[in-house]
DNA sequence: TGTACATCAGTGAACGCGCGTTCACTGATGTAC
DNA sequence: TGTACATCAGTGAACGCGCGTTCACTGATGTAC
């Protein structure tokens, strides 16, 4: 046993599997999963599918790997939004308009996750990743708002994670609405968000909370 | 030219349509679009491949084809519900849940939804399908609920079409959640839907609207 | 009612293609002395 | 610094399989007289 203990230098591997990743994901958004072949993935990062097979073990295999990484990002940038909420003359608005930023609403990732809920509806293996993201990334609206609430002297009707729940499940509707219908979702994200949440409170302050 | 003018009986043709119908939409429920292969559905039904390219030109087609009769099945019954409001103590809860008796939530039907909003994302003219579907279901919505909200000397902050474009949305997110996550989105469905119709009623009657 | 013919729904074998996966290999990178 | 060897990342040909689609056909149903 040498100093690295067994781990022998990676090298270009973990660059390898990352462009392979990268590669996936466009052209799964592209061409969906099934129809995308191993060769396209390939072709796209600049291997041959021999390249792929000594990374991954299978096409199911890469799919968890990219849910995976993109997961961990989400969950990561999900971790930073939660600092230094300053004070704000509204700050439960403002606290929907950093839940807002914490959402991805790009064609690419709204292709790709759907996709993956579709895939994990048939594999329960899959399906525990998502219930992961969307606790975490609930628990994280969750300590969002609370101080923001707190701070405008409001309480809510129900309890703050459930309330969240519903605010996740309808950014995902309008996220699977702008596959079809980009325009009407964009017209609604925020005032649909800013009405749920407004449902929620218990006193109406006197501040406008739609535009 | 006999009396039938040209349209010659077509016997079996339509039954047997039907059957390769039903074959598919079961069958796509189960395994996805791309992954049935024709002879799966052919299967499913009782004939041979051969009988279903007499009835169809592609596998696209009979997407296309199951997908317009199931959206026309759903806006009929959207048409049927909306007839006769009966006098309720709280008739924008009863609109509510009328509104929520509207929707399909079973599995097969969301499974088949959600891998043809895929579908329509790629294929332009398959998404004309979904956002008829759409705009035609919210009207019905719109229709439900303004004559309940007038009875209850209720108004709106927004437009009435734009609340139910945000009613279909959460309830597409509830339904995509429930494909991973049932007991979440059972739980969730009934009270945020009531949570989102409260924000948007300019004056809070007295009765309770969530249980 | 009976016979001859036309139409139609559905059969099933055949085609060609592209896919996921395997594997024997090569050239580049790193290690030992 | 130089040589001999080991390891590793990535190559590319090959395999076998299942798919979507086509097509020549058959047997059942309907029509004409």
């Amino acid at each position: 046993m040498t100093e690295a203990d067994g781990e022998r230098p990676r090298r270009r591997r973990e660059a390898t599997v990352e462009r392979l990743l990268d590669a996936a994901l466009e052209t799964f958004a592209e061409q969906g999963f099934a129809a995308s072949s191993v060769e396209d993935v390939c072709g796209r990062g600049g291997f041959t599918r021999g390249a792929f097979y000594s990374s991954f073990r299978s096409k199911d295999e890469l799919f968890a790997a990219l849910m995976h990484r993109e997961v961990e990002r989400d969950l990561a940038r999900a971790a930073d939004m939660l600092t230094g909420l300053v004070d704000e003359p509204d700050p439960v608005t403002a606290a929907v308009d950093r839940g807002l930023a914490l959402f991805r609403v790009g064609r690419v990732w709204t292709l790709v996750t759907t996709e993956y809920v579709l895939h994990a509806a048939r594999h329960p293996e899959a399906a525990e990743v998502l219930r992961r993201y969307r606790r975490q990334m609930q628990d994280s609206l969750v300590e969002l708002i609370t101080p923001a609430l707190a701070e405008a002297g409001l309480h809510l009707r129900v309890p703050a994670a459930e309330l969240m729940q519903a605010v996740f499940a309808l950014h995902a509707g309008m996220t699977v609405l702008s596959l079809t219908d980009p325009a009407e979702a964009d017209g609604l994200r925020r005032d649909a968000l800013l009405l749920l949440v407004r449902g929620a409170v218990s006193t109406t302050p006197d501040h406008p909370l739609t535009g």
